[in-house]
DNA sequence: TGTACATCAGTGAACGCGCGTTCACTGATGTAC
DNA sequence: TGTACATCAGTGAACGCGCGTTCACTGATGTAC
């Protein structure tokens, strides 16, 4: 079985890296080993070390795609809508769904790694990462908001996404419990009848 | 040295307590140690199961100890506020500080709680602990607002601590980076200038 | 109150376990002729 | 194109380590008289 055609084991690297960007976001960072990535790639742990140097850098990696994958899904998205408020429509519906509650390997990287960043030092890659990616999706949200001035289209985006980000969180804290769908709601209901509206103070 | 008083032990036992309720906060559920906990209440590891069950019971304990806490400072800012409107600034405020960011150790549960409780098994007893002090915080949030409608109350304090919790999880995510100032900024700005304001769809 | 003894809070060594990581090995792949 | 051999991707045992938990032990505490 081993010594695999280099083809074959670029496809192996790949399918371990598209396994680690769902089972990351799964269970968190620190919620899955080696092994399972391993595993869930139909491999075993020993080879793990000849495609990459530690398993972090596998997490960087993995949340690196997560980003992309997140970014590449919100311009899909935009470019399909009319104008404005409806891309904003476009991403506040799936990203406040129960589908996406109930599916964090499949959903925002934001929200399955922000409870990790909090512990990662200042200076981790990983957090490079997730600054980086988090900064884009700010940006990209920014520039569907319709005020003509800069910073507060910035704003709006801050406090939106911010919103988004809390209320997922919490939708997935809590379910199982009424609140789960109540939050999803309540945020729904707030962005869907206030899209452009958070005034600066 | 070992056998200590009775009184010492109850002391002791609540030493531990309070050590893990910061420490679990600081570092998160998994990223502490019984020996780390019992090191910082200045005893040896091996007691701890005389005081606590397991690690897990101790989790659920500090948790709760977590929520009691800022429900307590919670009321006591909130009776000291002259009416409705500034008894949310006077919660808003410190929520959204950077003094609240970067003290987690001391600083709001649920959002240091909310990653975890993702992974958490549906029946936990520590989601439960999660959850019933997530719902009296919502409750007491709740009863600040002044609309005359009790579910459009409800729904404004859904959406207002999403956004908190979002900031403040964000903000530290992303602390020594501009991006976290902003955030906190951001949030505080609208929470500010839109105190009541978030009209339901 | 004083004495003798049982209790038990805390200690630190030890347990089994899962983790990230290393490594000798295997045998199909890739290459040199 | 065919053959001989070096390479190296993947395997699975093994490593050291830290973890949650257990336990024999100690000696001050608490109690019975």
């Amino acid at each position: 079985m081993p010594r695999v055609s280099r083809k074959q084991a670029d496809l192996n690297r790949e399918i371990i890296v598209e396994a680690a960007t769902r089972l990351f976001r799964e269970r968190g960072l620190h919620g899955i080993s080696v092994v399972d990535v391993m595993g869930a790639a139909g491999l075993t742990h020993g080879g793990f070390y000849g495609h990459f140097e530690s398993k972090e850098a596998l997490a960087v990696e993995a949340s690196g795609r997560a980003f992309e994958q997140a970014a590449g899904r919100w311009r899909e998205w935009i470019v399909a809508a009319e104008d404005h408020a409806a891309a904003r429509r476009a991403l506040i519906e799936p990203y406040l769904s129960t589908a996406s509650r109930d599916n964090p390997g499949d959903s925002c990287p934001v929200v399955a790694f922000a409870g990790d960043m909090c512990h990662e030092s200042t200076d981790s890659a990983l957090r490079e990462t997730f600054i980086g990616g988090l900064n884009r999706l700010f940006d990209t949200l920014a520039n569907l908001m319709d005020s003509s001035d800069a910073a507060s289209n910035r704003q709006q985006a801050l406090v939106q996404y911010s919103l988004m980000v809390g209320a997922l969180t919490l939708a997935r804290a809590t379910r199982g419990d009424a609140l789960s769908d109540e939050i999803l709601e309540a945020a729904k209901g707030f962005l869907g009848a206030a899209p452009a509206s958070p005034a600066p103070r």
